[in-house]
DNA sequence: GGTTGCATGTAAATGGTTACATGATTGT
DNA sequence: ACAATCATGTAACCATTTACATGCAACC
C-alpha cells in the first residue's frame, strides 16, 4: 500500500490540501496504523493529479499561505477500490520499547518504570482521544476501527498498570549493569 | 535502534548463527516488534565483528553447510546496554489491514468477513504460541513483554470476534461498488 | 520432480525520510 | 525574541528489502 493509495484513501472522505493530508496520518484517523512525510505526500499528489484520479483547484487564503486543495475523481474512487481489493501486506511493528523492555533485567529499575509510566499515559491519551472522535458519526468501517484502537490500547495500558509492579520487583534483586 | 543493535540483543540470549537470528525476527520472540532480513544481518554480523562487539567461530556440519556461530563479547555487552539506555524511538505500526477494514463500506461484505476470519486465526494462533513458549523460564523483560503480546494479541481477536457480524450487517445494507 | 529447510553472502533497486528553501502570522 | 502553525516543494541521503548466486538434503 503506497503513498499514492494512502491519499486516494484520506481523500475519499473528504476533500483535502497535502498539509491536511499529512495530518491524518499525524494525529487522524489513520496516525495509528499507517504514516506519510511531506517528501512523499507532495510528489504522490503531483502523480494522482497526472493520471487523473485527483483534481485540483487553487485557493487563496488571508494569512495564510495558498492552499491545494486536492479531490477524489470517480476514476480516482475505482482506483481506491482496486487497490482496497488486493491482498493487505503483513502488518509490521517496529517498538523499541518492547525491544528495550525485553532486556529489563540489564537496565537500572527507575528507567523501566519511567518508560513504562510514559507508556501508560501515552496510551491512556490515545484512548480518549479516539473515544471523543467516536462521538462524531463516521462510516462503518472507521467507526470498527476506531473501536478495535480503542480496546487494544486499552489492553496494553491496563497490562502495563497491572504487571509493572512485578517486573520493577523482579529486576530491582539483579546487580546493576550500568550507572543510571 | 539499528540491525547492528538487533542483533546484538538476540546475541545477548544466546550464541546464534546469521540464519538463527533471522529466524528470532521470523517466527521467535521478537517477531513481533521488530524484523531484519538477511541482506541485512550478515552485513550487520560482520561489522559487529570488525568492531570487537561479536566473536566468531566456524562450526563444519555433516549433511548442513558449514556454520558461523557469534558470541557476544564483553564489548558487545557495554555497547548493548549503551543502546538501551537511549530514548527508544517512536513505535511505528503499518497495517494495510486497518486501512482496508476502515474503508469497508466501500467493499463486498464477504471479502471484509474473510478478511476478519483469517486476522482472528492468525492473532488466536499467535496466542497459542507465545503461552506455550511462557511455559520454559525466561528473563523478566522477556517474560514481560511476551505477557503483554498475549493480553493484546488477545484483545484484537476479543474484539474482531465481538464486533464482526455488527459491521458485515452494517456494510451489507449498503450498495457494492464493486463485483465480487 | 518440486518445494522447503539449511546456510552465507552481494548488488541493485526501492521507497522512503531528513534536511533544506521560503515566508507570513500568531502565540509565549 | 523564539517557537510553532500554516503551506508547498525538491534533492540528497539512507537503510533495508528484493533478487540473485550457490548447493546439498529431506520430504511429499
Amino acid at each position: 500500500m503506497d503513498v499514492k493509495t494512502l491519499c486516494l484513501g484520506v481523500l475519499s472522505r473528504d476533500d483535502a490540501s497535502g498539509y491536511e493530508i499529512k495530518k491524518a496520518f499525524e494525529d487522524g484517523p489513520f496516525s495509528c496504523f499507517h504514516q506519510a512525510s511531506f517528501g512523499s505526500i507532495y510528489p504522490a499528489l503531483n502523480a494522482l493529479s497526472a493520471e487523473g484520479l485527483v483534481s485540483v483547484r487553487e485557493q487563496a487564503q488571508d494569512k495564510r499561505p495558498d492552499k491545494k486543495i486536492y479531490s477524489i475523481t470517480p476514476k480516482g474512487q475505482t482506483a481506491l477500490v482496486a487497490s482496497l481489493m488486493t491482498e493487505p501486506a503483513p502488518d509490521v511493528m517496529r517498538s523499541d520499547f518492547l525491544f528495550i523492555l525485553s532486556f529489563a533485567q540489564y537496565l537500572p529499575p527507575p528507567r523501566i518504570a519511567r518508560l513504562i509510566d510514559e507508556r501508560i499515559v501515552w496510551y491512556r491519551t490515545m484512548v480518549d482521544r479516539m473515544e471523543e472522535s467516536s462521538r462524531v458519526d463516521s462510516p462503518a468501517g472507521a467507526t470498527f476501527v476506531r473501536g478495535m484502537g480503542i480496546a487494544v490500547y486499552r489492553a496494553a495500558a491496563d497490562y502495563l498498570e497491572s504487571h509493572r509492579a512485578q517486573l520493577i520487583a523482579e529486576i530491582g534483586d539483579a546487580p546493576l549493569l550500568v550507572a543510571e
